[in-house]
DNA sequence: ATAATATGTTATAAATTTATCAAAGAGTGG
DNA sequence: CCACTCTTTGATAAATTTATAACATATTAT
């Protein structure tokens, strides 16, 4: 999902318009007070920002978007008619990832939005994952130890997949729960345990490289 | 290190002398042959591209260097006279990040190139902390001594990071359990002695770098 | 040398954290 | 709606860590 900023309905169009086409979701924000709201409802992959706009100015909305956890790391990019050298400096240096000037071509918008994004990535489209004799085809999503295959259910899967893409590393349970499950959890829960013991039941021997880390979290491997 | 490509040698030691009195390490390489051999030394962080390179066209440069594993995922930003949409399109659609025309500020140009890189660093924040033989690795939450994997308790772990984030520095037995219990303790207790205890055990030969400092509390190192 | 004070060591009970179980709850497709 | 599987949750058991008291040893002051 890519929010457009812009107050100008007609340029707001035309840039949606043009990004539709090339696959992407978008949707188009008024305003910082639209584009807040936005975000607490969804974090999107990207924001295409105006400078120029009716309330907050577009660097105040940068600044703050920098400043705020949840898209602290949301590729953005100023789109306005700002074109001076100094301005075109300040937003890059107050965090934007790129300063595209009006009037610009539409063809040039889509390939610096697709460039940004596959810098952005996360190298996370890895097919087929292995660990010691763990190993995870995504696109079949299959699910195999020491060879022999393996019925996860939905939550085992992701649990196990998000563990190999980061074996190596602790993962606390609110982290797992945030990314796994895709939400805040506060206090206490057996949930993450419960899954972890199913994984490691069924993964048999290969169970055992699943570790606990007292008072932190688990940690797959190493 | 930055590669800058360009045969215009006077526009590369414009460029260079830019990115070095913005704390980069650059080098200056003439055309595609020159950055081929500059690789086989060293993959650079960042590749300067310009496009109309006497040999070889730099989109081939460009093609090549994207097909090459090492140099994959290295940040390539062309800075070229080429200034047609089509040509921007072109040269971000075959990889490139970002895509500067000449003339161009020196100022966007730096800002341009730290905004790519603030992209392209990993983000993952590798924190390791070595003293000595000692190493702890904080996202993977390992330590050694001497190469020696330990296995530290959960006080210990949190007790030893301390130690290591303020070697040299005395810490009394109350800013230690301030700090690491996340209590203000007073009156006595054997409690943090103890844990010093079993973590210069644990240590063997290196424990001997966690100095008792004799009425005012511990020291590591020096 | 002796007393006074500070630090090191030990064993163990208490506290905390995790594993497991069983059962309730939530979805899903027939 | 039912039968089914998957997921969550609270309770309890098991495992591990940690604090602490008691004592030993070391250092400093008198």
């Amino acid at each position: 999902m890519i929010y457009i900023v812009e107050d100008d309905r007609e340029i707001r169009e035309m840039i949606g318009y043009a990004l539709k086409n090339s696959g992407f979701e978008v949707a188009g924000l008024a305003d910082g007070n639209q584009l807040d709201a936005a975000v607490e409802v969804q974090v999107p992959e990207m924001i295409l920002l105006d400078i120029m706009l009716p309330e907050e100015d577009g660097l105040a909305v940068l600044r703050r978007l920098r400043e705020d956890e949840r898209t602290k790391d949301v590729p953005i990019m100023m789109v306005t008619a700002k074109t001076t050298e100094l301005d075109k400096v300040k937003g890059l240096d107050m965090g934007a990832d790129d300063y595209l000037t009006k009037p610009f071509g539409i063809m040039e918008l889509v390939s610096r939005v697709k460039a940004l994004l596959r810098r952005s990535a996360p190298r996370d489209d890895e097919e087929i994952i292995v660990y010691a004799g763990i190993m995870l085809d995504v696109r079949r999503h299959l699910v195999s130890a020491d060879g022999r295959q393996l019925e996860l259910t939905y939550k085992e899967y992701e649990l196990l997949k998000y563990l190999l893409k980061n074996s190596g590393i602790v993962l606390s349970r609110e982290k797992i729960m945030d990314k796994v499950w895709g939400y805040d959890f506060e206090g206490e829960s057996r949930t993450v345990d419960m899954h972890i013991k199913t994984l490691r039941q069924k993964l048999g021997q290969n169970g055992a490289h699943i570790k606990t880390i007292r008072n932190v979290g688990y940690k797959l491997g190493d």
